[in-house]
DNA sequence: CTGAAAGCGCTAACAC
DNA sequence: GTGTTAGCGCTTTCAG
């Protein structure tokens, strides 16, 4: 009797009530059937009658009824869910605009997309990553990708040993629990390097923030190209250009103020690249005949720009894959490797 | 007994099982008090000892348990995520990259953040916008965004029929049943076109598809400002070129081999812009000497491209929180206006 | 102030 | 084949 007095109570609610949401308890008096039949046709279930499944799903589909994912999920112990975690600086309050990091996200949601996850999109103080733990202990997502590093390693490593499933678009670091994902950074500056050598230029600046892992190995491959061809390192030539704003512009500046001269200059990504070019113009410098410019990246933009940039492709479309690929894998199997992405030299007007 | 059975059971699981995840119940049973209890200590409410709920706040901290929020939700029949939607074009199988787009996803993250909702990203079929409905029914969002309206009137009319919680970016239409957002297309268009025509331009052609009510509106403005200056229209001006890749080079093309003479352009995206400038060049035309050029978005990119790019801004920051406003007074409310976000002209080199 | 019990919408033994 | 029942992790009456 109390059963049947709810119901009553219920049908009245829906009625006044503008607009319950339908439930599989709906589908199920509609059809006649109780709500495990509904259940088990709609999760296409053999042990229903086939005339009955189909009736069931005709009816779901013409009422457009879908499933509550979240209690399917709290039932299932289950999610296809997929934290996507884009730190942001704190102190400048940095907005979400860098290109590539934009990119990547595109390249994430294509991939997610294909594997059928949904992807849960979150910013975090980049000074706490560790939050990104939080995020995972409520239970709504499978695991969390995050990208970039920054400087905190340590933080991270923190995060994957308490058993987060995470993976991190970055360089791979020694001692390093975590997962990565990222470019061969170390090659992808030696290859820069090398191409501004063969094209006979000595002095070749370096810009970007060597404490950022990716940078330090972009550094790196810079290095190992000029001991190659027997050139010393002039420190000088290096200047710790920040991915923010005016970067190109303050670096530039630098060199020029101190009147430190070269004929080349490998930056660190393509937007740094292109406001180095704009200031470069400015001070009557040509590009590339006094000064050939390599950026990193290659943004959609790079090939857009004039002169067209010459740039370190990575490979944007695998990122996203390779990332979801690196997650699964370890909430599956619970160890996964890191994944060095290959990089290509783009050799476009900028620096020939 | 029974429960006294269980709970040994799952004491045992627990021990030998590698991690299950932390629940209120652990909580409570570490803390010698009901689930109930906990639940109230840690939603703050005033019911609780004070002694208590700081005991209890302190052990969910030191064990990093977070409340599950499906089941929350479940529970209070309630969610602070929205999603956002960005359509992808089925038969170019277009990645998500345009700058724009990407920006505006950027800008919403932050709005979103700001407000203490979650985002749900999803990309969904261009030419079945109605899936978008779908997200909602399975109950797992608030309301939707969507980002690009595309030429799909008709099917987020029905959405909205559906009572489908929705606000899309993109043009206010006749005959609306659902709430946008957008920049003035049709007063920036006319900044665009007027400004052209002050700096003595008067053969203006247009790049855009006006199929998309956007550009249809920008176009609009750009007939206004013609009118006003006592300009006949010339539709051989008038080139329908896509947002894609080399839309640009087509559209430039075009007019030169048809031989049709121009002494600007007014160019629906920045994108577009640019990828003609380069044609330009390329076919030795000068900007803004021969030709004068405007964009439309202002892009991060737009003021460092080289020229850097007049174009008509829209305000991306203010976008993404009112698209959410739009929204949240639509779902609290159950109704909500459109808004129309002002433009603004960036005068820059490449028209003057 | 605190606990026991019911129930959010769904699935999966277990019965028939 | 199908229905009954218990329970996923939480909140909230309702008693005490």
């Amino acid at each position: 009797m109390k059963a049947k007095t709810d119901t009553t109570t219920d049908t009245i609610k829906s009625a006044s009530k503008e607009q319950r949401r339908l439930q599989m308890a709906d589908i199920a008096r509609l059809a006649g059937v109780s709500t495990s039949t509904v259940s088990r046709a709609l999760s296409g279930s053999t042990l229903v009658n086939d005339e009955t499944r189909q009736r069931i799903a005709e009816l779901a589909r013409s009422l457009k009824y879908s499933i509550n994912i979240d209690a399917r999920n709290l039932r299932l112990k289950q999610t296809r869910t997929i934290a996507v975690v884009v730190p942001f600086d704190s102190e400048t309050r940095q907005h979400l605009s860098d290109p590539f990091f934009l990119g990547i996200l595109g390249s994430l949601a294509d991939a997610l997309t294909d594997r059928g996850f949904d992807m849960l999109l979150s910013r975090i103080d980049a000074e706490h990553l560790d939050n990104a733990a939080q995020i995972f202990d409520t239970g709504r997502v499978l695991g969390v990708i995050l990208i970039g590093q920054w400087r905190h390693h340590d933080q991270l490593n923190q995060l994957a040993a308490r058993h987060v499933p995470i993976v991190v678009w970055g360089a791979q670091l020694p001692q390093q629990l975590y997962v990565t994902v990222g470019s061969d950074n170390v090659t992808g500056g030696q290859k820069a390097t090398e191409h501004l050598l063969q094209s006979g230029r000595k002095r070749i600046a370096f810009f970007g923030d060597t404490q950022l892992p990716e940078v330090a190995q972009r550094y790196e491959g810079y290095c190992k190209a000029l001991a190659q061809h027997g050139i010393a390192l002039d420190e000088k030539l290096v200047v710790p250009a920040s991915f923010i704003e005016e970067g190109g512009k303050l670096a530039v500046a630098e060199l020029c103020n101190r009147k430190i001269s070269f004929d080349a200059l490998f930056a660190c990504s393509d937007l740094l690249a292109m406001t180095s070019i704009n200031s470069l113009r400015e001070k009557n410098y040509r590009v590339p005949d006094d000064v050939a410019v390599v950026g990193y990246d290659d943004i959609e933009l790079a090939r857009y720009f004039h002169p067209p940039l010459t740039t370190v492709r990575q490979p944007m479309a695998q990122a996203g894959l390779a990332l979801v690929d690196a997650l699964l894998s370890l909430t599956e199997d619970g160890n996964s490797e890191a994944r060095l992405l290959p990089t290509e030299l783009m050799v476009r007007a900028s620096s020939v």
